[in-house]
DNA sequence: CGTTGCATGTAAGGTGTTACATGATTAC
DNA sequence: GTAATCATGTAACACCTTACATGCAACG
């Protein structure tokens, strides 16, 4: 059964009339917002350069249904077009209503709070049911993710950094940067905790 | 319809027959794994007391919901008691069973990698969007709530840092309390970045 | 001639939330 | 008396993932 998408329901921001969806989709209008025509692959692309440093990293089939969602709620159009290579696709662009929708949601909506669920904070929180080599290398496991992590987000932060007009993607980067590189560090001082612990119990 | 549990999924964990759930039904476990007898609602006063400063704050409902499925599974046992207000209620204990799959999931369960959606980030990410003013506002109210939270979890660590048998728990407060400085600060130089924007464009 | 990339979707299911419903006890 | 806390659940639904399905183009 299909929702009635005639009455929408409004959300708290001052636009009437506005519709109320979840961040991510205001995040698949927002690429839509820096980029003119994109195929669903290409925003699938795009959330891959910059966006799952810091918010989300979604999965294929659920970038298909936010552009149909999107466009059913009139927030962006799509028309199909032959590439190239003969190969038809189908594009999206933001509409005004979309632009008008983002806007005011970037300006009037509560920002939510930051999701974190770290699992290895959970194991070592859990501690006392592994051996001290295992929480090690869970950790050092988690070091070296975040220092890999810091090395990809410091590459995205400097390919957007030299397009005119993506000064604030650069912003969010450089949260990112300094995100992931706190991430290794305090990685760095739970293994320091972890031994001190295992010192005194020697 | 009811799902067969008779033939439960294995996981990848060496535990033979282990049953695969998610890392939060291990965290309701792992809380019965510190205290004893506990009811959905005193587990649901746990999450709150230092579980939700690096993984999790679940609505009620899913607790009631996380200790019927460990039930089933045999990881944990109930029954029903009267309290000294002659009030009835449902008190939860960890099995034996439960006791092995929760050390086996600790001890050899691959880590998840660690949920951002940074909320805050986002907007930025969408500055050109919005006003300068309220971008700043939003970054302001961010630094606040992690400054906030901070000192709540600074509270938690002091609070189990005298109890017996939960040094790992403080270890995990540890990480919680740095992890919100550490956002306070990249909000601070968020602002700073934002300052030195607004001001080239002057 | 096989792998990678481009390209689009459906179906099913799991995770988790909000809203709703109920009612007793305790503290002010 | 009324607000907060204790206490337990159901129903509906929103969000998001995995698995599945398909097929062409380009590269080596």
């Amino acid at each position: 059964m299909q929702r009635s998408d005639t009455e929408p329901d409004t959300e708290s921001g001052t636009e009437p009339g506005a519709v109320r969806l979840p961040a991510t989709a205001w995040a698949v209008l927002g690429i839509l917002s820096f980029e003119g025509e994109l195929t669903g692959y290409e925003i699938r692309k795009w959330t891959g350069y910059l966006l799952r440093f810091f918010y989300w990293s979604p999965a294929m089939s659920q970038i298909y249904q936010e552009l149909k969602r999107l466009e059913r709620v009139g927030y962006a159009t799509s028309r199909q077009v032959t590439g190239g290579d003969g190969r038809d696709k189908r594009v999206y662009v933001i509409s005004e209503a979309g632009t008008r929708a983002l806007t005011d949601w970037a300006e009037n909506v509560p920002v939510e709070p930051p999701v974190v669920k770290h699992g290895t904070a959970l194991r070592v929180w859990l501690g006392h049911l592994a051996t001290p080599e295992r929480l090690r290398e869970v950790v050092e496991a988690h070091r070296d993710d975040a220092g890999r992590m810091l090395d990809e987000a410091e590459f995205s932060r400097r390919t957007v950094a030299d397009v005119p007009g993506w000064a604030y993607q650069e912003l969010a980067a450089r949260w990112a940067v300094r995100h992931y590189a706190s991430e290794r560090d305090l990685a760095e001082r739970m293994l320091a905790d972890l031994e001190t612990l295992a010192a005194r119990r020697r």
